[in-house]
DNA sequence: GCACTACTGCGAACAGTGAGCGCAGTAGCG
DNA sequence: CGCTACTGCGCTCACTGTTCGCAGTAGTGC
């Protein structure tokens, strides 16, 4: 199969010689894409994806070298599916508050992507386009470029974290394959003895007396909250204008 | 087995009756640590765990309900490695930054943390009693508690993330099993020809010009850079003391 | 027009996975 | 002293990612 040294991103859709193939890689990235979001991505294997699309299993290595592969092209072609970027606008606070609410959005909408990410560096198109895409909105406050990139990295880094933390307990419910009322009844009783226990005053303190954490729009507006202080701290640094 | 409804923190150690258990869940978990940071997750297997501990695959069955079960051990076995936490000094900001570097490093002792912990909420004793004591550095600011947990959840997040992306090429490149200098010259090919497109004119400035990027310690500094912004932007919204 | 070549689809197989059954053996309670 | 509830574990099941080899086909050079 292939080059070994060729990576997905820089493989030609189509051989020069032979018969043509009958589908294309988008085709098999969105049928994945499509069994992850329905069934969850430990539902995802190959045979699944090939019964899917109607075709043998080894078909499938025709067009991917590995399922590594495919989830690299389900990263990219998940990143880039609510329509194009939005223009810059100026307003470098309001244009990364919109890129930071549009990465959560696509994480909320593909859970599996926060487990799919770690350990995979982001350089497919879609991923480097959104990356230029929040340098651009940076670029007229005059940071050079180290800090820029900083910037870039430190928002997505709270956007990719915060996420992983929203989604932590609706996985683990959908994992079990219980209701949330089970799972909920099943780990009460460890967390009453934890607070019970009176060794975590603080936590106890949340657990009976914050709102945010109870409200359904809770993490949301905790999200705005940590964003809006992320980007207190770059406009508290910005540099002096010539 | 057992009670379904049993969740592996509420599990007793030991059964009232019958012959003592041969091996701990402490040992069980040490020892998919090892694994894991020797040979990476993905060598992560009961029947490796039963070989290292020279036991029978089924056995370890009567110590955890699930491999899920050994990964939330695993993680929160990771949480309390490095000794006691320190003890809160009165300086926040001194706090916070000791656990999120202290944090960070437990990351980089163990990539395989990243993979495990999406999906997963951490209610370990270990990731709890973190948590709390995170909430008593805050405590004597004068934060109310909604705005406490939103801190810590905030700079969670971003440690995390921060993390993750960190370890994204270097988890890749284990992962493809080919030395460091082989996996950039396979994706030397497609970057270049990114570059060269120039549609992504702001990235090429930060390939060709930033220093960052490029530095032994790039990461580290960047971590930093973030980590104080994080910290200037709650400096800069502290509630009026009375 | 025709061989040659480089491809495509894919059935079958391989080594390895998490997990469950059922049995032999054992510790402690009554 | 038995009865019971446990422990360790060989075997097995259904499933995984991936490869081999083979039949069939599209385009190239003559």
């Amino acid at each position: 199969m292939d080059d070994a040294h060729t990576v997905v991103w820089n493989r030609p859709e189509r051989a020069a010689k032979g018969p043509a193939p009958s589908r294309t890689r988008a085709e098999i990235t969105a049928a994945a894409i499509a069994i992850a979001d329905a069934e969850g991505i430990e539902a995802l294997s190959m045979r699944r994806v090939a019964k899917e699309l109607g075709t043998g299993t080894a078909s499938l290595y025709r067009y991917l070298a590995s399922k590594d592969d495919l989830l690299d092209l389900m990263l990219d072609a998940v990143v880039a599916e609510d329509g194009g970027l939005p223009a810059p606008t100026g307003d470098w606070r309001g244009d990364l508050r919109t890129l930071a609410h549009r990465s959560r959005a696509t994480i909320h909408r593909h859970p599996w992507m926060a487990s799919i990410a770690a350990g995979r560096p982001s350089l497919g198109p879609n991923s480097l386009d959104a990356t230029e895409h929040a340098l651009a909105a940076l670029d007229p406050l005059g940071f050079d470029i180290d800090v820029m990139i900083t910037v870039v990295d430190t928002l997505h880094a709270f956007v990719r974290g915060y996420a992983i933390g929203e989604l932590a307990q609706q996985e683990a419910v959908r994992r079990s394959g219980v209701g949330i009322q089970q799972w909920m009844d099943a780990h009460a009783p460890y967390l009453d003895k934890v607070v019970k226990a009176g060794r975590h005053p603080l936590l106890a303190r949340v657990i009976r007396d914050a709102e945010l954490p109870h409200a359904a729009d809770g993490a949301e507006r905790g999200f705005q909250l940590g964003l809006e202080r992320l980007l207190d701290g770059w406009e508290a640094n910005l540099p002096i204008r010539p």
